[in-house]
DNA sequence: ATTAGGATGCAACAGAAGTGCATTTATTGT
DNA sequence: ACAATAAATGCACTTCTGTTGCATCCTAAT
């Protein structure tokens, strides 16, 4: 089991307090989550920080960047081994309309999409809106 | 063929010069607009005037949200007949990382996407990202 | 220990989205 | 035609997110 300061390291990244703090706070939450939930859990740190620390974790491919289409931008972590290749590490993100969350379905890759003659996709943002296992009672 | 005026007393809005304005700018483009690109096209009208008629269009299934993946929230004309409908109006939307264009591919509907156990979807929102015909030279 | 580069904190800014309220415009009833 | 009513528009202002510049602090390498 890999640590998260050989991860850090690994990536070439310089092993702080304030990274392991965000690094286990995201860890520790199953759902995707915004810089001002961040803001909120760290009340002490600054906002920049937790932005840059993202933003950094994000050219990394520690974390992915996910728009539910709420017009926040959330974040969670990659798997294990994801390099956020669009082949092998793209997967479905479901958002709940009634808790608001928004989750990995990493089981879920994203089936091959045509696009017309003279179009070249190069990424996919596939999002499902919906009630949530948690919310719909079941 | 219906009028624009008719369409609007069809769905119970008011017929108002700027309504009609917006609706034909919006049919003129082919590509999804920010409501900006609104803002700078009908300069001397105000911005939260624009604003709420694209509200109004939204919630009578004249125009469709668009979220894009740019943070910033394009819309565009239904189809006719559109009636916003899960089934049978949901199509992908394609954005160009190089002319920054957006453009809904009606024709391409989006495939039928498997939920877990428990989630309910509900709507989907499926963006390819890459090359539009017009930049890949073709 | 010195030094250089990165990390953090503080301040400020830009843009999008949204709301409240006054005013204008259009519709309706008399 | 006129008054009453309701909707549409315009103006001001606010909130929130994301972003950058710069000074300071800390850490790692020499
Ligand atoms: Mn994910
Ligand atoms: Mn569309
Ligand atoms: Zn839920
Ligand atoms: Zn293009």
């Amino acid at each position: 089991m890999e640590t998260i300061e050989q991860l850090l390291e690994s990536k070439g990244i310089r092993v702080t307090a304030m990274r392991l703090l965000i690094y286990k706070f995201l860890a520790e939450k199953e759902i995707a989550v915004t810089l001002s939930d961040i803001e909120n859990a760290f009340g002490k740190a600054d906002r920049t920080t937790l932005y840059r620390t993202i933003k950094t974790f994000e050219e990394n491919d520690i974390v992915h960047q996910i728009d539910d289409g709420t017009g926040i931008t959330k974040y969670a972590l990659c798997e294990q081994g994801c390099n956020c290749n669009i082949k092998t590490d793209l997967h479905l993100h479901f958002h709940c309309s009634i808790c608001g969350n928004t989750v990995c379905l990493t089981e879920h890759k994203i089936p091959q999409i045509k696009v017309p003659e003279g179009f070249v996709a190069e990424n996919v943002n596939l999002v499902v809106k919906g009630i949530c296992d948690k919310c719909s009672g079941q």
